[in-house]
RNA sequence: CGGGGCGUAGCGCAGUGGCUAGCGCGCCUGCUUUGGGAGCAGGAGAUCGCAGGUUCGAGUCCUGUCGCCCCGACCA
């Protein structure tokens, strides 16, 4: 069937519709492959469909080839798995929920997790049926505190979930790495830019994780990079602690009288003016030792004080402390919380000997003290006395003072050196697109999938999950390849490989990219023909707006007995004889 | 949930308290035009987000309310 654009259930817009601010989200919505329904939520018009249908094709194609099997769940899911895990509770406000006219709870899945290890302990109860691999592409639900850039972060969304079924660790790990390759491949194939970055490992035990992240400078994510290879997202950056240096012949440290400088500015102000250094080198935050105190909620509903220790150029990175202190919840230091701790010398924070003695004697019970990395043993530092209008001068860490603990949550910065050695770190934007997680037990374990091992002994299943936003990679490639013109598909999953314009009113003009469509069609091209009636200018800037990779016109050349061959990504054309067209344009759809 | 912005035709926007609410794009009809978003003529299309109030008179002022978008805390 050749598509015609008289026909095809499609509109483009001359202008970008005023809620958009992403170039791919204005431009799907511009070019007519999708129409918002509700905030997040979007309707997929055919041309966005058959995107979809090209990469889910894709994404099929490499989960069969490692073994995976298709299967798919309701969407609509049962309370009851969900309370099993906790995650009815735990999802809060991002699970959508609702009732049956019974009145029984009922949700609209976020993911599957639950669904998966129970059809697995339903069916599997040998070794024998193990490894398994199972996966689905389904829509998924997720009620976000903010949806946004369209397709790119939607309630609504369509994800390819994979889930392995293993014996042991080494089966997992062997799963994960084939997952991996897999992944590698279809993100290949569907021709765009990503990275492979560490992701913080969490509270699942140390799991190995990763994310694909599509580079992009509008991407939500933060991660870290460095020309040796090195990638990790700056959740799971580790700083390498420098080595340990000898204090003999350290100055001791002395106590100064610093009114009025309660800040690190201020304080390196005033070091340079009162203390300048003997080899003349300017006093920088860095010499620092700022004492950040922040509360810790514990999972009892308690709260503990925690003060960090990190160089005075440095802040606190929220979502490293996140991840740090897990499953506690970091939770601001307030004024009464000031009022409560007196010994906390506001502004005038340092560390005490041993420690989590902070003020000696006085020292509140449950303050916890913890150190960046960089505060290694035999650093010299300056830092406040924890008394107001006190600051201490040639602290050095390991003699003057010392800590419960390291803690590695000061924010990751161009330049910081990779934690392997591979070079100084660059930092980038990504869209992640796809997630894969050593699972290890927990679900097996909560939800009781066990099965027996040779030995006739039970054993419970070990997993992997792996992820792939289907719809938000479609955002990705459009975020990748799109130019001033328009959407611009890679070959791989354009809706059509070819659109053939026709121009002009005369009717051989239309004869001929009729039978040129047709011929293309023959040859199991997929074409859409430009059959309007409409000027010129027009139907090219609409060809160019919705990215086929290859453009036929059919013109005014015709009467020299030529037609042009554009090819839409470098913009370049070439006309060639009528009666070579068709084989030509074949060329270039097999190229 | 905090901060900012916006609700007027399918889309993008304008609209000093005053007559019948406008403009561009798009859409329909006719004629002309056809290699870079054509021209002329005619037309369809809006309870100005909703509710209440002030006023002789409200798209415009006041109060409330709902919704949407953007920036931050969460995630494929």
């Amino acid at each position: 069937m050749i598509a015609r654009m008289t026909k095809l259930f499609v509109r483009t817009l001359r202008e970008s519709p005023a809620d958009a601010e992403f170039p791919s989200h204005k431009l799907l919505v511009r070019a007519g492959y999708i129409r918002r329904a509700a905030p997040g939520i979007y309707t997929w018009l055919p041309l966005g469909i058959a995107v979809l249908a090209k990469i889910e094709r894709i994404v099929r194609e490499e989960m069969d080839a490692i073994g995976g099997q298709e299967v798919r769940f309701p969407a609509l899911l049962p309370r009851e798995p969900y309370e099993a895990t906790n995650r009815w509770t735990e999802y809060g406000d991002n699970l959508f929920r609702l009732k049956d006219r019974k009145g029984a709870d009922m949700l609209l899945g976020p993911t599957h997790e639950e669904m998966f290890t129970l059809l697995v302990k339903d069916l599997c109860s040998s070794y024998k049926d193990l490894p398994l691999n199972l996966y689905q592409i389904q829509t998924k639900y997720r009620d976000e505190a903010r949806p946004r850039a369209g397709v790119i972060r939607g309630r609504e969304f369509v994800m390819k979930d994979a889930y392995t079924f293993d014996i042991d660790r080494a089966g997992l790990e062997r799963a994960y790495q084939q997952m991996r390759d897999a992944y590698c491949r279809i993100f290949d194939r569907l021709g765009f830019h990503y990275v492979i970055v560490k992701a913080d490992a969490g509270a699942m035990g140390g799991s190995a994780s990763e994310e694909f992240q599509a580079v992009s400078p509008n991407g939500e994510d933060t991660f870290v990079y460095s020309d040796g290879g090195y990638a990790a997202n700056v959740e799971a950056v580790v700083t390498p602690a420098p080595a340990a240096q000898a204090w003999d012949d350290a100055p001791a440290a002395h106590v100064e009288d610093t009114p009025d400088v309660p800040t690190i500015d201020s304080l390196v102000a005033m070091c340079e003016e009162r203390f300048p250094r003997s080899d003349g080198r300017a006093w920088t935050g860095a010499d620092t030792l700022k004492n950040v105190v922040v509360m810790i909620k514990n999972l009892d509903g308690t709260r503990t004080p925690l003060v960090i220790g990190l160089p005075g150029d440095r802040q606190v990175d929220d979502k490293r402390l996140e991840v740090a202190v897990a499953p506690g919840e970091p939770d601001a230091f307030t004024e009464d919380d000031f009022a409560a701790y007196p010994q906390l010398a506001r502004g005038y924070i340092g560390p005490m000997k041993d420690g989590a003695q902070f003020l000696g004697e006085d020292a509140p019970a449950g303050v916890r003290y913890l150190l960046d990395p960089r505060v290694a043993p035999g650093t010299t530092w300056v830092s406040g006395a924890n008394e107001d209008g006190h600051h201490c001068l040639d602290l050095v860490a390991g003699r003057d003072f010392t800590a419960d603990g390291t803690i590695d949550v000061a924010e990751v910065r161009e330049g910081d050196p990779a934690p392997d050695g591979s070079g100084p770190l660059k930092l980038a934007r990504g869209i992640e697109i796809g997630h894969i997680f050593q699972l290890g037990y927990k679900y097996a374990e909560a939800l009781g999938l066990k099965v027996l091992d040779p030995n006739g002994k039970l054993v419970t299943a070990i997993m992997g999950s792996y992820g792939l936003g289907v719809t938000r990679a479609l955002a990705a490639i459009a975020e990748d390849t799109y130019d001033e013109r328009g959407l611009c598909w890679p070959r791989q999953v354009a809706p059509y490989d070819v659109m053939v314009v026709a121009t002009g009113k005369d009717a051989a003009v239309f004869e001929a990219a009729q039978q040129l469509c047709q011929g293309l069609d023959d040859a199991g091209v997929a074409v859409l023909y430009d059959d309007r009636k409409a000027s010129p200018g027009v139907k090219f800037a609409d060809a160019e707006l919705l990215g086929m990779p290859t453009i036929v016109v059919v013109g005014r050349g015709l009467a020299q007995g030529v037609v042009e061959i554009r090819d839409r990504k470098s913009g370049t054309a070439r006309e060639v004889p009528v009666d070579e067209a068709l084989a030509q344009v074949l060329a270039e759809v097999e190229r």
